[in-house]
DNA sequence: AAAAAAG
């Protein structure tokens, strides 16, 4: 039995007086712990406690220990109910009727309450996937924008078209009854293409999209933002890394702020490393925070699975015989692979096999990722194979089974696992505390030490099918899965 | 010998 502490603990701290628009010009290291005094006092912020009662019938990981450090002496009390959160009639409503809610999860439970109460501080809010993070920030802009208002006043960025897409969707759904409107910020397919010059301003009051389109609107001066008082980033570590978006969205950031309008800004994401975790409680300032430990970040409802195969064409075959002739009974299934190539490859061993696939990688036209992705959701087709693409976030709750056909690796170093990317991608199958199998597929010594590598940083054990092409193996694994 | 966005 896994010891239950506190699920959260509220403390003051006292961050660096920084902007986070001073962020390019600003690059000194710093150690955050030193500015950072993080007690586990409880001051009685957060009533979690008693939350976990209500929260216990819950299908999701409610166990976890999120952990809370809140800048400043505002209080916060975790809301049991969504009634307890002010919200509009037409937006519980929504919450309601239209998404079929009862009670916030976890996160939303705690993280409502920071970002809806004033004087409205940023907040950096890690938790699980499949938790609900998606409502934390849609229902935060939702009730943040001021209807009477035309004009955009809640910005969310989205590290792919598909990600961007379905948090609209997810908005557009949540927010029916409010009125308020919205459109997405996403390269258009070819055939709804007009040039930049020739679209009206936004006017819309919630935008949701890419890094590049944004700026592009945004440069463009179709996209005003001297009144977004809220600026989302989804998969903000990524959004925020080296290697990702990060000027892109500090560019972005920066703008809003030099038009003047006071902005809170949300980072959420299911992983922080600790470098992007130091880079970003840098860049923003007065923030709220809450936190996972990357050990309890693995979700208990999705086993984990390692398979050895001595070939590439016994990976091919695991596909074929396994997860095809047993997937199917199971659910949706998505296969990962490291690059675009692999995937087309891979794609066509299978399609010659007979077998019927579908593959979406960003080299593919738009319109084509969005009917692959339909078909998918849709529920037409059955096994999806994907670059990392659709690592995060991808919400496609018939998914139980992700395997890794490729192991993430750095790319600046590919003997060392991309634990954020595995996290994420194991984190496509159990959304909402559903049950899920994860098989990695490992060939040769290089992949077995990085899945050793793998199962020491999150400290899970990674259980072994015994044999590749035994049937009753794989069978045995999908019911110790809780899937057969 | 990367994926993502976008020009």
């Amino acid at each position: 039995m896994a010891e239950k502490t506190d699920s959260a603990s509220a403390a003051v701290t006292s961050e660096p007086k920084r902007s986070w628009g001073d962020e390019v010009e600003d690059e000194t290291p710093e150690e955050p712990s030193a500015s950072t005094t993080e007690s586990e006092l409880n001051v009685g912020g957060l009533a979690i406690d008693e939350n976990k009662k209500f929260n216990k019938f819950l299908d999701e990981p409610e166990d976890s220990n999120i952990k809370a450090v809140t800048s400043g002496d505002t209080p916060y009390t975790s809301a049991s109910t969504f009634e307890d959160l002010n919200l509009s009639p037409e937006l519980l409503k929504g919450l309601y009727v239209d998404m079929k809610f009862q009670k916030p999860s976890k996160i939303q439970a705690i993280s409502l309450p920071m970002i809806l109460t004033p004087p409205y501080k940023n907040l950096i809010a890690q938790a699980h996937n499949g938790s609900g993070k998606t409502t934390c920030f849609v229902l935060g802009m939702l009730s943040r924008v001021d209807p009477k208002l035309q004009a955009p006043q809640a910005l969310c960025i989205c590290p792919t078209r598909e990600l961007a897409i379905q948090n609209l969707e997810v908005l557009r759904k949540m927010g029916k009854h409010t009125g308020i409107t919205s459109e997405c910020a996403v390269p258009m397919d070819s055939t709804n293409y007009i040039p930049i010059a020739k679209r009206p301003p936004v006017t819309a009051q919630i935008v949701i999209g890419t890094p590049g389109t944004i700026k592009k609107w945004m440069s463009a001066r179709k996209l005003g933002v001297s009144c977004v008082k809220i600026l989302v980033f989804d998969e903000a570590d990524h959004m925020l890394a080296e290697d990702g978006f990060k000027d892109d969205s500090l560019r972005i950031m920066k703008d809003i702020e030099r038009s003047g309008a006071h902005c809170q800004v949300l980072l959420f994401s299911a992983t922080f490393n600790e470098t992007v975790k130091n880079f970003v409680t840098r860049v923003v300032k007065d923030y709220n925070q809450l936190f996972v430990k990357k050990e309890e970040l693995s979700l208990e409802s999705v086993k984990q699975y390692k398979v050895l195969c001595p070939d590439e064409l016994a990976k091919v075959m695991v596909i074929k015989d396994r997860i095809f002739e047993l997937g199917e009974n199971v659910g949706q299934t998505i296969i990962f692979v490291r690059t675009r190539h692999s995937a087309s490859t891979l794609h066509k061993s299978l399609a010659e096999l007979g077998y019927e696939v579908t593959t979406i990688q960003g080299a593919q036209k738009q319109e084509d990722r969005d009917k692959i992705v339909k078909e998918f959701k849709d529920g037409l087709t059955q096994v999806l194979i994907s670059t990392d693409l659709l690592a995060r976030g991808f919400d496609q709750q018939q998914v139980n089974l992700v395997i890794n056909y490729d192991l993430p690796v750095k790319h600046e170093n590919r003997t060392e696992p991309d634990y954020e990317v595995y996290l994420h991608r194991i984190g496509r199958a159990g959304r909402f505390g559903r049950k899920g199998a994860v098989f990695n597929l490992l060939l040769g010594d290089m992949d077995k030490m990085l899945m050793e590598k793998i199962e020491r940083h999150f400290g899970t054990q990674v259980a072994e099918v015994p044999s590749w092409n035994s049937n009753e193996d794989f069978k045995g694994a999908l019911k110790a899965a809780g899937l057969l």
